[in-house]
DNA sequence: TATGAATGAGGCTTCATTCAT
DNA sequence: AATGAATGAAGCCTCATTCAT
């Protein structure tokens, strides 16, 4: 049950969530597809090597196309990389946030519940290449680096955050200062998302991370340092 | 004492002269000074820019040169980058590795004391940005990646790992599973590396990470998991 | 019939469209012409200056082309150096070989007829611009030169020397030693040709040279100094 | 007695006479002696590269000085590659000419002597560089292939018609176009240090030619070719 | 809509030349 | 006079972008 960390599923879940173009069903020609293949192709390059290294041919040679075709759908290579970043985020976000809201458990469960939800999408999917990029291109592209903090980091952390309130106001956590415990929290599984992008997909690198037994350590280390009275409770 | 953590301490260490303060006026003769002050300007620029992004002129003209007194101490814009990493690196390990051999009191202490240390170093000086830098070309340089694979992170690893497998052996923790506990151990404040490096580093950047209380939460949560025998500290 | 020898026939032969005459209109597709036009401009460009001399971007204005274009054909400058030389030498050995092989006439005149061919090809056609870039080249190009040797000058040279040998065989010939005969030969017109390309090309340069009267001179001396009998003529 | 004819004698007479400096005898320091060498070190590289294909860093490194002295000399690349030029030539048309003018014996034997002596400055001189360079070079330098023609060229020319038309006023030599004659007469040495510069010092080049071995066929069958009366006389 | 030939700005690198020592 | 570090114009080449087909 334990998978070691290196080569990124990148085959697998082409775009991050299938989108469903306008008529998803009668699959039309190609064309109707064409945008989410460019950013499918465009994701994994980048996410590769960079964007700057990137060349735009190679994006389009990747999803099939001419070089012309790819500036049929996006007006510059800026373009494209804004569009993929914006379009591969999609709905996770408001996804955790419904589950969280009709959650009925304790806090405990529901942390647990919520990592796991975040691994299943960001390690386990194209991503989590979103990450590693937005990380090295962050201060090149300022404005997408708040997009990306508005719509991604800064809604998660909070979501966590008021996680950690309610436990500790419900005495089920130790008083700990919420901020700083989801960073704690969330930040093994992000050091993994960015390693399976760098590192470890790199031909030789050394040992692999086993991510489920982070992921396991993790829940249980973090729990035991979380909550609020020793074992004996229960 | 909690310092937020954003604009990366750019200029401290790396050995940079300030580049010909007030009393330049000579600009000539700086043979021996030059490589030091090219490879603190490619490091500042690598970083903030990535290696495709930043253009050789600009680490000449960061470095108070000229396009072409680069090349007089560097053969290519890669062998730079390459210097630069190679360069960078120090002797942190080593220093940490004598540290721990010296060390007389619990683990729990010298986890403490290491981590610290780790932060110190990578935190406070510009060695993090490597950090950053190496994670987002490790595609791009494989036998770089590997280097610093060799030379850093394998070493810390090692030397983490050894330390919680005799914390195991005390009894002073519980039995987890060494390698996976230091992915935990390190993760955050991995994390704020590179967060200082990218998102940090943004003009508009969201909150700031708070990383002394990220540090002391870890160390309190860590450790509260870690930790062997509930102290029947009720 | 006695033509002067000095500006090189240089756009005549080597199959190149008059770049874009008058009926330029259309600035695109010229896929398949664009070979022979960059190869035709490099040749002239190459024989006037030098290879290091020549500036890629003036062989592509030249093929009526930009820059770019022409790496859309040929990957280096090398490259292209290296296709027009290998382009321009065409079959002339061939064809002399046919002829020599069904000539049924005296050595003295396949001697004759191979001379005047040999000038034809080399005198009055771009090719003899290959001459004198190979030779201003060859150490800068052993690779290429060992292929102009092999291709042209030995092949050449030997076939001059069976007629040689023939010759006196035939006791047609005084017996003399055939390859340095062959270079006593053929130097004459080489000479012409390298000159046509270089100190003939000069607008200022000196009396030119009679090219007809050299080669009709050249074959007088060397046939009476080559025929075996004295013919008795007195 | 016969010597093939391929790695030019580079090393041996560096400069084309040894040009006895102001104060030859008493050598100083080497001042006196670093234009010398540097048009030494000029001539065997531009010869071996061409013009520019050398730097002149290069030059300087050959000349045993650095580069900043090469420009103490010569205010330029192209200064230094005139001077170079300039200065090999010399005196040898001189020579000739005085040694022609005192000549007392048949015009048959002036015009052997005259070319072993022209062989023997050309061929076995590093002057024959020259001639390579020149031709190579010719189109760029026009002023200096001017130069070339009027103190090199045209002279040895003249000379030799001079000569031709002694004879046939001698009626030793059957009636010729004398010019023609001339190029028939010199092509085949001037192709052998062309060949020598170029094909023949390449590593790998073909079958050698033989110097001694043309020269010899050379002057057999031009003087066949030229002598008036058949053999029967004398 | 799709193509891919063509463009040309711009980056990397070289090297002739300068100049402080 | 000699050095060699420094300069920057200029050359090679790439690649984002355009546009005729």
């Amino acid at each position: 049950m334990s998978r070691p960390l290196s080569p990124p599923p990148d085959a697998a879940p082409v775009a991050c969530d299938p989108p469903a173009g306008p008529s998803a069903g009668t699959r039309r020609r190609r064309k109707e597809a064409r945008p989410q293949e460019l950013l499918a192709a465009a994701l994994a390059l980048f996410v590769e090597k960079g964007y700057a290294a990137t060349r735009s041919e190679e994006v389009a040679a990747r999803a099939g196309v001419s070089k012309g075709t790819l500036y049929l759908y996006y007006a510059s290579k800026e373009e494209l990389f804004k569009a993929m970043v914006r379009e591969c985020l999609g709905s996770p976000i408001a996804e955790a946030r419904a589950m969280a809201e009709q959650f009925e458990g304790s806090m405990t469960e529901l942390l647990a519940l919520l990592l796991k939800e975040w691994w299943a999408h960001m390690g386990q999917t194209a991503a989590g290449g979103i990450c590693k990029i937005m990380m090295a291109e962050a201060r090149n592209f300022p404005e997408l680096a708040n997009f990306f903090l508005d719509e991604v980091i800064n809604p998660s952390h909070e979501q966590l955050v008021a996680v950690i309130r309610r436990g500790i106001a419900a005495g089920e956590f130790r008083p700990v200062p919420p901020d700083a415990a989801v960073q704690v929290l969330i930040s093994p599984m992000l050091h993994m998302v960015l390693h399976q992008h760098s590192f470890g997909a790199c031909p030789l690198h050394g040992p692999a991370i086993d991510a489920d037994a982070v992921l396991s350590v993790q829940l249980d280390l973090m729990l035991n340092g979380l909550l609020a009275a020793p074992q004996s409770k229960n």
